[in-house]
Parts: C-alpha cells; sequence; structure tokens
DNA sequence: ACGGTGATGACACGCTGTGACATCGAAGGA
DNA sequence: TCCTTCGATGTCACAGCGTGTCATCACCGT
C-alpha cells in the first residue's frame, strides 16, 4: 500500500489542463490544481516551475529529437536541408493529437503569459538548433540565420495545421511551407 | 508650482533601469524603483502594466515604422522586399546609442523573463508586418512566412551589431545579414 | 469663488513562488 | 525483526507582484 497515490505530475497536469479549459487561465489558482489533484500547492511547485510550465512538459525531448535529425543529415549537405530534416522530425511527435493539440494552442493564443512561455520555448529550440549547425561546421552567423528561418517556418506551418479546415497530416503542412518559403525567397 | 515633479514615467523609467544595473532586475522590488523616483509603488503600475514594461517603452513606434516603411515600397514589388525595406527602416532610430543598447541587452540576457518580453515585443511586430503584407495583397502563408522571416533576419542582424566587436553602423549590419540569408537560401 | 479633473497616496487584499522544518511510508541492511 | 536512511508530501511563514477602492489636493475653466 503506497502512501500516496501514484503519478503526482500526471495528475497535477491533467488538473491544470482541465481547470484552465473550464475557466481559463487566469481565473485557476495553483491552489485549485492541486486540489483537484488531490494535493497541496506547494506540491505543484515541486513538480512544475510554475503555472505556466504545466503546459510545456515535452519541449526537452522535442529539442533533441530535432538535434539528432539535423546531425543525421550527410555533413556535406547545405545548412538549411539540415535545418529542414529537424523541421520534418517534429511531425511524427507532434502531429498525433490534433484535437488536443488544438485545444491547448487556443488557450496560448487567448493567454498572453502563455505566449510568452511559448516563444520562449521556441526561441530555446532555435538556440540548440543553431548549436547542432555550428557542430556541422557552419559558421556565424549563418548557423543562427538557418536556425531562426527554419523555427519561424516552423511557426507557420505549426499555426496552419491547427487551423480549421485543414486536415491534412503535419508532415504535408510542413513541407507545403518550406516549398512556399522557397519560391518566397526567391522571388526577392 | 506643481503639486508634483514633472515627468513622473521618464523618473520611473531611469530609476528601474539604474537599479536593474545596479542589482540585477530579480533583486530590484517595484517599492525600490517607487521610491528612488519619488513615487510609491501604485503609481509606477500607472504607468507601466508591470515591472518588464518599463523596458520595453518605444515598440509600438518601431512597428509604426516598419508597417509605413513597409507600405512604402511600391506596390508591385515582391514581398521580401518590403521586409527588407521594414528591417532597414529600423536602423536610424535603434542604431543611435549602441552602449545602452548594449546595456539593455545584457540585462535582458541574464533575465529570462525579460527575454520572454522581448520576444513577444518581436512576435507582436511580426504580426503587424504580416498584416501589412496582406493588405498589399500578398496571400497567405506568404504574408506570415515573408515576415516572420524577416524578424528572424532582424533577431541576428541586431544580436550580432550588439556582439563586442562589432562596429559598424546598424543599417550595415542589416544589409549584411539579408545579403548572407539570401546566399544562405539559395544554396539549398 | 467654485466645482470638476487628473495624478498621486494610502490601504487592503488575493495570488505566486520559496525557504525551512515536520511527517511518514518504503526500502534495505544488520 | 528492528533500525536507519531516503524521498515525496504537508505545514507554516513570508516577500513580492499586481489590482480595487477611496481619499487627497493642486490646477483649470467658468
Amino acid at each position: 500500500m503506497a502512501r500516496w497515490e501514484p503519478n503526482a505530475r500526471g495528475r497535477l497536469r491533467d488538473a491544470a489542463m482541465d481547470l484552465y479549459a473550464e475557466r481559463g487561465y487566469e481565473q485557476t489558482t495553483v491552489a485549485d490544481i492541486a486540489e483537484r489533484a488531490g494535493l497541496t500547492a506547494r506540491t505543484f511547485f515541486r513538480h512544475f516551475a510554475d503555472k505556466r510550465e504545466v503546459l510545456f512538459g515535452g519541449s526537452l525531448q522535442l529539442e533533441e529529437l530535432m538535434v539528432a535529425a539535423a546531425e543525421a543529415v550527410p555533413a556535406d549537405a547545405p545548412p538549411m536541408r539540415a535545418v529542414i530534416a529537424a523541421l520534418e522530425a517534429t511531425a511524427e511527435p507532434l502531429g498525433q493529437d490534433q484535437p488536443h493539440s488544438r485545444r491547448r494552442q487556443a488557450l496560448i493564443t487567448a493567454t498572453p503569459e502563455l505566449q510568452e512561455r511559448e516563444l520562449i520555448k521556441l526561441a530555446t529550440l532555435s538556440a540548440a538548433l543553431g548549436a547542432a549547425l555550428r557542430r556541422r561546421g557552419v559558421p556565424e552567423p549563418e548557423a543562427s540565420l538557418a536556425a531562426e528561418t527554419g523555427i519561424a517556418v516552423f511557426r507557420v506551418a505549426w499555426e496552419r495545421w491547427l487551423d480549421a479546415g485543414e486536415e491534412r497530416p503535419l508532415a504535408d503542412v510542413i513541407r507545403e511551407a518550406v516549398g512556399r518559403f522557397e519560391t518566397l525567397v526567391a522571388a526577392a
């Protein structure tokens, strides 16, 4: 007989998602979340750095995934090829649960505080990708430029995939965005 | 004889900058800032939405400037031309006080909370630029793609301009970044 | 002279996030 | 079996952020 119910972290995450969806992010207190999970607010902060972080769990794995994909590209390929490979690698894990992603994104879009957190996660991603490029021998500022550009394309593709009418798999939307980006830049 | 010293907002901004530089952002309380400015914390929050906002004063003017520059480009020019014009327009106001910009950026770089705020300002910029492109008749996703890409290039140029060794004017650094970006993309 | 206006002060309050210490079941060794 | 250590949680106190509300009072127009 365990002293506590198992998976406190998961329970906190679920409780937070539910309450944020029910009443909105700002109308939910950490005490509310903890109570629904059968814990105390103090314990919430032992599992998550702050009230927002509960929504951004997998960002480290995503980073590792993108870096690994970039590193798997042949060393003599141009930098943008490695970046595109990194973007395409995200489609597999991120493209699974579109309804959940839509709910989550609606929440973020409605809450400036959460947008800030999402942006810094993307910036971290960009930095990691830039570092991976530099390890491939790409000099500055090309490495940062390629990484930032790639994340920008990803951001647009992601937003588009979450659009109401969109039904294609994420991988297709990303590839389309990359294609449109290339012709856009070629036109100038 | 005025009841209060004039320019409360400016005094608060200066006091905040000084204290943030002296002790760091987190070690400075709003009460500290207000006291140095000869005001109360409550008054601080009447002038600035929160403790971070005091560092991001001119972002609205910057947005208007970029939008205006994009709109001034001939309507038949390709979208990326308008974006590049918007970037170049920022050089005039932003490229003036390099030492101040360096101090400010060092503060931001050292403080995640401030990075978040800076990122959302840049995202707002990107959104405004995208909207300006759409008004020029650029469809989605090209408009967002061009705007995001432009802001990404700007970000890299700005960072580079603040690098220790860098002595060229901001306009030159931006133009170089644009050039490198174009050859980078052409290579893939 | 007088009433309205607008910036500020004063005060109370809820919420976030942290430090310090207590609690207690689980796991493992003698 | 007993004892110790360990780790997750609870409890309490607290500083700081940001907001609502009401009071104050010089200034300004009439």
